[in-house]
DNA sequence: TACCACATTGCAACATAGTTGCAAAAAATA
DNA sequence: TATTTTTTGCAACTATGTTGCAATGTGGTA
């Protein structure tokens, strides 16, 4: 259980270090998106603000977690399932976020439909959200 | 000009204030999407924040502007060019956000991709934006 | 035009999200 | 174990957004 995120780790190139360790696991262990808050609940007082950030960064920049945007001004992470490596994201799927409960969830079967952009623009990135109600909620 | 601001506020039964006048006005000249720091640094001292956060959701409940989600924390607003009323935006287009110049742009004629979405899961707001250069950028 | 009812604004205070510099502590390395 | 390097915690700061309330402005009526 915990090898698994020594390894990820090792694999690139950090230091293991308790906040590492904890939050990659709380990663794993999560099947939807977390915002910075939701792991500070998780995590109690075990560590400062800035330590998540920064960890919730460094991840980011070495390919292990990606963003999803929103529009209420919380940026969600979850694990890059794909082969993501450091500056090199390509989480090609969709992020649902439901209404109801807030849970954000990779959609990693629905990639993103490819586009055809006007002249002169050039995507780097795209990224395509999804609110509504989720499959727990509507039953 | 002014005739289209006093226009557009009647028509959603709004009063007739200095601040919704100068700031959909500020909206109608722009042709990239504003964020609520645009906007104060273009009427300077002449309003409150808040009237500003106000006046910005006041126009999003009316259908007179719409959201742009990101990933850098701001929300960006533009001019529903579609046909939206009150609690009911039909903004099917893309956005396009500038690595370079930070300019957010509707792209009318793109529109969203429809989706097959997993069992269960309910769409009911989709948005898709793309960042990357943009037409003048890449000159 | 003057009055009144109601809507809007400004202010103060608060809440949440995120960043930076630096010294102390912990990991990696030798 | 000793040394080097990286990471952490703290304090302070910036940006973003919200709420309650008194003062002001707007629209309608006489
Ligand atoms: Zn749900
Ligand atoms: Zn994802
Ligand atoms: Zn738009
Ligand atoms: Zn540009």
């Amino acid at each position: 259980m915990h090898t698994q995120v020594i390894d990820t780790l090792k694999k690139n190139q950090l230091s293991i270090t308790d906040s590492r360790k904890t939050i990659l696991q709380l990663f794993m262990e999560s099947d939807g998106a977390l915002a910075h808050m939701d792991i500070e609940n998780n995590t109690g007082e075990e560590f400062d603000r800035v330590t998540i950030y920064r960890t919730l960064q460094t991840f980011v920049d070495k390919g292990i977690i990606h963003t999803i945007p929103s529009a209420d001004n919380a940026i969600r992470y979850a694990l890059c399932k794909d082969a993501c490596s450091e500056g090199h994201h390509h989480d090609n799927h969709i992020h649902f976020m439901c209404d109801h409960c807030s849970t954000t969830y990779c959609l990693d079967h629905v990639e993103v439909p490819a586009l055809q952009l006007p002249g002169g623009f050039m995507a780097s990135r795209t990224d395509m959200v999804v609110s509504g109600c989720c499959n727990r909620c509507s039953k």
